[in-house]
This record gives structure tokens, sequence and C-alpha cells, in this order.
DNA sequence: TCGTCTGGGTACATCGTTGCAGAAAGCGGA
DNA sequence: TCCGCTTTCTGCAACGATGTACCCAGACGA
């Protein structure tokens, strides 16, 4: 079978705890025993067997990811940049995905999954704030995005709110009044539909625009809920000439379906939208959108876990952190 | 710490083996001791120890994916069905990332991600058959894809050449003649872009229009590639009045690309992608494409892994596993 | 000379399971 | 009554690493 450290032991002729010991940067060992064990590590071509060592030390080195589904390009993107940081670091991450369901955001929390894991990057959908601190276990956890913001947590977000108004104030500079959005209901405060309608609605007053909450239209956060949320809109007859997409499948989906029904972008309707996946820059028009600053919320978050996983980071209350966004005007709403 | 199955012994009044014995489903045990022993694992809400579990029995019930990068939509939506698949049947997906570079693919199929997990799906893209046949472990492995096809290996993938050809024949029928392909070269005859550049040509001579190898412009499969290929097209001169991109994410950077330099699409120049990802229905035009049928790639390439880990397909010879394709012809190219 | 200290190494227990061997009890057949 | 077989359950070893305790040789000071 496999290789282990006894027969590299034998092959060196030290015990077992010594070649324990080297692998783990010991202190006080001799270069020239340190040197036997390297040579018969190498001529064994031994590796650590990482299932043993993380059912002795209680590590993994394995970061928990749960988000609604992996096919959502966000998350996708998001995904990958987590996994490089991640691997950096000599941390894996795993991937658990949720559908948004609440049934599954709980076993996420407190299953097997919990346990194959040193840490949690956590985006709650379906959970509220007390759900997920009365279920969190005892292992690090950082809530990624705006859905829970709560001192009892460690998150990394971006700054939802002053995106919004600052896309929502270029619509306005660019003459456009009647400004739909797509993705929350006019009731919504709270989690990033709300946060991000409180940014729209910040910069409608600083412009002395009236709130028109006939113009607020829900829809799940895909592209084909963006279609036919315009689609009931241009039904109903309301006018409007600017849709702010609150992610950027909304407004690519929105997008579509207003250029199938021949409605003009920009000219007619502006599109606008949030995320700034890499599909946005190719649309036809491009699509003016937010760069949430994604590199950096992986790399802020990556780091914050692995501190609080190694015992770096001990703040008492949550740590949140805010990244920077960027504004991307494009060709969908110059 | 966390409850052990020790514990649950004790509770119960039975010794540490019967609980095992009990949660193995071990075949003589009388039902009145089942039912202690479940009662206990109720009550003090013990849940195995997947590590220990995993140390002993030498499985991990985990599965490898190896592909180049999360973010690409393909792979995005993919691995999520993958996951969904591998979940149904008790299992669990871990992604690694190979950046297509080949001391990565290497990695992966050596090194420690080959430890943890019990079989891997394998998207070899720098890698050829030999050194993958030469590399294997002992454990098991299913190509996905058609980057190499060998008896030597279990591999699922889509009907390559067919699909480009029936695509092809129905540019052809739409009355383009000049057809550029983006993503190969013209002496590519194997792989992705190889297979699929064979079908073009298959259809080209069946419709007796010449082959022109300088409408075959190479190009990274990304947005970017499709976009600046399409760019250098133009810059050259050459006409041609379709464009088949050899995956959808070429077919939509060039797609991009032709609109933002004035050409009309699908009048003055047809497009055509491949895969089908989510992406392409929501297009502007919207997409035609072909659908590669990855459900059932995703669900017939963990049954023939989990089959294999399982011991249950014991066929020498590689098993070959061809899915069905589908046309969608969309607006890009009606 | 003796006791103490420290660097360098070893032996054994341990993490939480499962495999193997076997023990105890019940039962039928000769 | 005894034997052998099945059913039901138990104890111990083992998976491959790390933590703890300890041992020994040499240096050092008194």
């Amino acid at each position: 079978m496999a290789v282990t450290m006894n027969d590299v032991a034998r092959a060196a002729g030290v015990s077992l705890k010594t070649v324990s010991n080297v692998l783990n940067d010991y202190e006080f060992i001799r270069p020239a025993t340190k040197q036997k064990v390297l040579d018969a590590i190498a001529e064994l071509g031994y590796e650590a067997n990482l299932t043993a060592r993380s059912l002795r030390s209680g590590k993994s080195r394995m970061l928990g990811l749960v988000l609604s589904d992996l096919s959502v390009p966000y998350y996708a993107e998001l995904a990958s940049r987590l996994m490089t940081v991640a691997s950096a670091r000599g941390y894996r991450v795993l991937v658990e995905q949720s559908a948004a369901e609440e049934a599954n955001e709980l076993s996420a929390l407190q299953g097997t999954f919990r346990q194959l894991t040193d840490g949690l990057l956590f985006t709650p959908l379906a959970l509220g704030a007390d759900a997920v601190a009365h279920r969190r276990g005892s292992k690090p956890l950082v809530i990624l995005g705006e859905h829970i913001e709560d001192p009892r947590f460690d998150l990394v977000t971006m700054k939802n709110v002053g995106a919004a108004t600052a896309l929502t104030a270029h619509l306005l500079a660019g003459g456009r009044r009647r400004i739909a959005v797509i993705g929350a209901s006019a009731e919504d405060s709270a989690g990033s539909p709300g946060l991000r309608l409180n940014g729209y609605r910040e910069a409608l007053a600083a412009a002395g625009v009236d709130f028109d909450p006939s113009l607020i239209v829900p829809a799940e956060w895909r592209r084909d809920g963006g279609a036919s949320a315009v689609g009931k809109l241009l039904d109903s007859g309301a006018e409007f000439d600017a849709v702010f997409g609150l992610n950027d499948a909304l407004a690519l989906g929105a997008m579509h379906e207003l250029q199938i029904r021949g409605v003009n972008v920009p000219a007619d309707v502006a599109v606008a939208g949030f995320d700034d996946i890499d599909e946005a820059r190719f649309a036809s028009p491009s699509l003016t959108t937010v760069a949430p600053g994604m590199g950096e919320i992986a790399e802020r978050s990556i780091e914050l876990l692995i501190d609080r996983i190694e015992g770096a980071e001990t703040a008492d209350e949550g740590v949140h952190v805010e990244v920077e966004f960027e504004l991307r005007i494009r060709a969908s709403a110059p």
C-alpha cells in the first residue's frame, strides 16, 4: 500500500516520532538526523496521510463555502477566486450548494459538512441572524454578502448602499427620471435587496425625484427572473426610462426581454446591473454595472477566516469588512 | 467535545462495536437492541466522525473534480450538476482548479488531492493520454470531455463530431458559405477543437463547399479570446458570412465584437456556439448553439465513477459513454 | 564527585472508527 | 446428552499520524 511514516522511520534508522518531528519542524533535531529522514522521505516518495493527521490533530485544512448555486456566475467567479487565495495559504475549499433552502443551510451549518472543515464561509439566504447565531457551532464562521448584518458575526461585504446610490445617481445624471428596480419589493430594507434599494432611494431623494413603488418589481435573481419581471412591467403599461437590475443576471435578462420586445437599449430605456460579472462586459450593449471588488472580498474573507482558525484574530466582537466598489460605465447606460 | 460512539454505547448499555454494527446495518441485531442504540443516538445527537471512519475504512465518500477554472460558465454549470447528482448518492465533490497547467494537473492526479478522494473526474487539458496513463494511481478515474480518447480510460463525452456537423449543416442550409471557425488551428484533428473542426469539415464536404484554412482562427476559449479573434479576422479583410465559435464563450465574445464594429448579427454574419450555457439563451440576439446533454453527462459520469469505486463495474477495458446532443436554433443564426 | 540542566531522541497512549476473531446463548437433530 | 449450527453480541487490534512523558548523554557549575 502507501508508504507510511513507519516505513520512513525504518529506512532512516530513527523512531517514528523523529520523522514526525522533522515533518513538523520541531526545533531540536540534529541536521544530520534531519537529513537522513529527508533522504528517506525522498527515496520512498512518502506523502503524509491527511486523514490520519486530521483525525489526530482535529484540523483538516479545508474551508467550507456555502452558497446557493455554483452555476450562478457571481458565485462561480467568487468560488474560483476563494479557492485560489485559500490554496496560496495551504487550504482547500469544499463547496456546498444550499439552493437557498433553509434545511440545506442548516445542515451545512451543523451537519457533517461542518465536521469536514476548519471554518465556514457562509452566504445565508434563507436563514436569519438569530437562526445562524443559534446554530453556529464552535468553529469560526465568516458571513459573506450582506444578508445578515449583526455584531455577533464576522462579515465581509461591499458597500451596497453607496454603490447603489452612485449607480442610481449616474442614471439620474443621464436624464433618467423613471428608474425601475428589479429584484426587490418596495418595502425591503435589509439584505442585499433592501440595502441596494435604500441606496437607490437615497439617490432619488438627493435629486428631488419622487419614489414610485409601482416601479419596484420583485424577481428571482436570475436571468429568467429579470426577463419576466421586465415583461410584466411592460405589460402593465408602466412608464420607465431606465431599469436597475439588482444584480447582473437580472439586468441581462431584463435587457434581453426589452430588446425582444423592440425597446431600444439605451435610447428608450437604459439598463444597469450590479456585480460586474465577466459576461457584463461582453453583452450587447455592454452592461453598465458596479464592480464589487471581488478580488478583495476573496482575500479579506479568507484571511479573516484563517486568522480565526489559527487563533491570530481574537476580537470578541465580529469584525466587519466593507470593500470598496467601482462604477463601470458601459454602453447600456452611458 | 463531540459525542462519540463510546458515549452512545454507554448510554445504550451495549458495547462500542454493537453501535458500530447498528450504524453499518449489520444483519444480526435484535430489533430491541437496535432500537436502544438508535434512541441513544437520537438523545445524544450523535454524528459519526467522518475522518475517523475514513482513516479506518480507507474511503472518504468524496469525489475529486479537476477542471481548469470554475469561473468558466460551462464548468461552473457542470460542477453544479455533478455535485447535485453525487449528493443524491451520498458523495461530495471536491473541486480542484488546474488553470490548464501541466504541473497542476499532475499534482491533482497524484498528490494529496488524490488521497482525499475515492475517485477522480478529470478534464485533462495539458496532459496527454500517456502521461495520464502513467501517473494515474490505483483509484478509479473517469475522463470528462474529449481531450483524451483512449481505451485505457473510462470516458464520458458528447458526440463532438456529429454535433459540429449538424450545426455547420444548419448554417449551410441558411445559405452561409464562408463560415469562420474560432478556437482551433486548421491542422487540429484531436481534442475538443480537433473533433469539432472535423465535424465542420465533414459538413462542408457533404455540401460541396471548399475548406478554407484562412477562416480558421485559434483563440483562448474565453469571451475575450472570441472577441479578439474575430477582430483579427475583420482587420485582415477576410470575407465571411458566419462565425462558428467552438464554445459559447468564444461565440459570445465574437458576437460582441462584431456588433461593436457595426456588423449586424445575423443579417451580415450569423453566429453559432457550442455548449448551450444559460447565458446563450439571454444574449442579444440569442445564440444558436448545441446543447451537449449536460445533465446526462453529469449523471453518467458520476454513476460510472461510483460503480467503479464500489466495485460494481468491473470491465477491464475503459467504458466510453457518448451522450446525445440537441441543436438549439436561436436568433443569432436562424 | 555529584547534581542539575538541556539538547536530542524514543516509547506509548491516543484520536474515533471498523475488521476480525471469538464467546455466549439458543435450537434442532442424532 | 452431546454436537454443530446459527444468532447476537463483545473485545481487541488496527488505520497513520501527533502529544506527552520520559530517558540518556554530555556540558556545566559547585
